[in-house]
DNA sequence: TTGGTATTTTGATATATATCTAATTAGACA
DNA sequence: TGTCTAATTAGATATATATCAAAATACCAA
């Protein structure tokens, strides 16, 4: 149960990333060999053969057995089918790279842009400015209605260009205005 | 159809062997994203980002959209889907790696044991040894019977140690023998 | 034991490539 | 137009690793 499937899938795919190891696991796949007899078939040495058994045999794709001296590889195709069966419910991925990173941009953006509560600079960039607004929406309360004397006090505590970011905050649909009342709508508009 | 899926599922794997492009791949699946979006949430560099982005692009995994001078990157679910299952259908492999290559091992024990028809040497080997034998033993036809003198002689031409190499081909029930009379049985036995 | 075979380990080398900075290209905006 | 931002390309570097030859190990057989 104390599996990491992002790096049990990386691990999974280095093991099969390289053309003497796939081949490797296609010649297994129909038959178990010994290291002499893939060498010969995949026109390599044996060391190089052992060393990439050794690798797959780390992600447990092939297992062995002795006779006598020579060691004979086969594919283990439980494994296999197992971690294919990962790799096809990628959101195993997702949810791992994603929700761990997730919002770290913005979070930089507002860490980049902000002294505190000062907002040094409104950004330049679109995407940017927009995280900033959404941050300054929050400023406001929900179910209160602004004069707009109001909302340019409670946005030069931030920055002095009030003006120019209230118009973005309306613009952005991040706050409503009807007869100079000003308000933060209910639900947030994707 | 004109698809070598041995190189298509090669070159599938090298491109998710890496963690930062597999974290791409992972982050994309919930959102399509901006190069820099994405250099933020996985902390490296744009021109990094870039480089992996482009070799997803090239296995067809990730597509890209301009929107002004940014560049939205958004997974290639089909594609994803498309590879994920030929790589559960592994047979593929094995028919390309496996069919190509096999029996490449046998010729080679056999130019290197053979001198045209003549055996040089005796392989000390199991294996290697048995390859010779069954070489040795085409030489019999089906549904002949053999007297030992004669089946010494066509040992012999092709090794003069013809009684242990007879002792062999029984042992290993590639001839048979009964009341001093030899014969090729009907059908190999695994 | 000695000699031979199969495998692995070690050490060296060469290639691939992930990452960065700096330079370049392309858009947007004023 | 020039300036700013976003992305890519070029060039440099460092790390990883695939491969081999040589040495070490394990096993068998006379």
């Amino acid at each position: 149960m104390n599996e990491l499937p992002f790096s049990n899938v990386l691990s999974f795919f280095k093991a099969l990333s390289d053309e003497s190891r796939l081949k490797i696991v296609g010649v297994l796949a129909a038959k178990e060999r010994s290291v002499e007899e893939l060498a010969s078939l995949l026109e390599l040495r044996a060391p190089t053969v052992s060393h990439h058994l050794a690798r797959l045999k780390e992600v447990g794709l092939v297992a062995m057995r002795s006779e006598g001296s020579t060691h004979i590889y086969r594919l283990n195709i439980k494994k296999l089918r197992a971690l294919s069966k990962q790799v096809l419910a990628m959101d195993t991925i997702v949810t791992i790279a994603g929700t761990v990173a997730a919002d770290t941009w913005e979070r930089k953006i507002l860490t980049d842009f902000f002294e505190g509560e000062r907002l040094k600079e409104i950004p330049a960039s679109r995407k940017k400015r927009e995280v900033v607004l959404r941050w300054l929406c929050e400023q406001f309360a929900r179910g209160v209605h602004y004069k707009e004397k109001e909302v340019n006090e409670i946005i030069a505590r931030h920055h002095p260009d009030f003006a120019t970011l209230r118009r973005e905050l309306i613009g952005a649909a991040l706050l409503k205005r009807e007869n100079s009342v000003y308000w933060r709508p209910d639900v947030a508009i994707n």
